[in-house]
DNA sequence: TGTTGACAATCAGCAACACTGATTATCAGT
DNA sequence: ACTGATAATCAGTGTTGCTGATTGTCAACA
């Protein structure tokens, strides 16, 4: 009796957004991560690879600014990309401080490659959708991240 | 120096799904962890009394596979209800493996009062769309949901 | 010029969280 | 009774993101 409750979405929670919103990135992140492990990067650090090709070169601060990750883990995301030879990091001439951080050829190169793999996979992904139901999925999550801090 | 990175969604990820979507269900667990913070319960404890509200009792593992979370999960998430006297766990009598976890009183007031202010947060927060829009939302978002692990 | 306060990157340690695997008790079928 | 499966539990592990301290550098100013 009722084990159909394993994959279905009981109804309870049907209507709850926060059991929605977890439970859909959830999947999203195992779909990307499938599409994304043939080109040996994650979708952070694919995140991240995007935010340098946008902005010729960033401090890491900045980018993790862009991201929204906080700086110490900016810290290990690009160790990892560098040890894989996607960035380099170059002190700032202007200000010794900052790490300058660029992407490499093979970066550029493999940003290219798995960006096609996570359109792809976006597509397949919102597929359920209707073209327009997922226009208007999308514009609706940009405009409740983009929505101010709610002030009590 | 572009400092308005902090909190304004840049340009290069804002059609970024995952992006989206991890962002935008951190924005909630905050609001809605304020919201709840005077009941003593949070989101997930919450949600686990809605499903024993709804279905009069269940095992540990229905509640689990309900909630779709893993069932070592589940033993802490009980332990703190019923420390709180929200639930109680009930030696099931045809089948003494079990544990049927039942709402206490106490737990079905709490239950009550904590859901109107869910509710009422959850109406807040998703006050920048347009009443359609939220409904949209959270249409797709059950879609996305439901839908069959995508089979590669 | 030397001193002060701020900031960038880094690192170590901590807390939250969910999962794996093993354990114990119980069940159902032979 | 014996066997294989199942429910709850617990201990250990890995991941993640954060706080706080450290080091080097900068800019401003007495």
């Amino acid at each position: 009796m009722t084990d159909d409750a394993t994959d279905a979405t009981p109804e309870a929670l049907a209507s709850r957004l926060g059991y929605l919103l977890k439970h859909v990135h959830l999947r999203w992140v195992e779909a990307s991560a499938r599409a994304l492990t043939p080109f040996g990067v994650d979708g952070r650090e694919l995140a991240v690879l995007a935010v340098l090709a946008a902005d010729r070169s960033l401090s890491q601060m900045e980018a993790a600014a862009r991201l929204a990750v906080d700086r110490t883990t900016m810290v290990g995301l690009v160790d990892t990309l560098e040890e894989k030879g996607f960035v380099e990091r170059r002190r700032s001439s202007r200000d010794r401080r900052k790490n300058i951080v660029e992407l490499t050829p093979a970066g550029r190169d493999r940003l290219r490659e798995a960006e096609r793999a996570r359109e792809e996979a976006e597509r397949r992904f919102l597929a359920p959708l209707s073209p327009s139901g997922a226009d208007q999925l999308l514009r609706a999550l940009r405009t409740l991240a983009a929505a101010p801090r709610s002030a009590d």
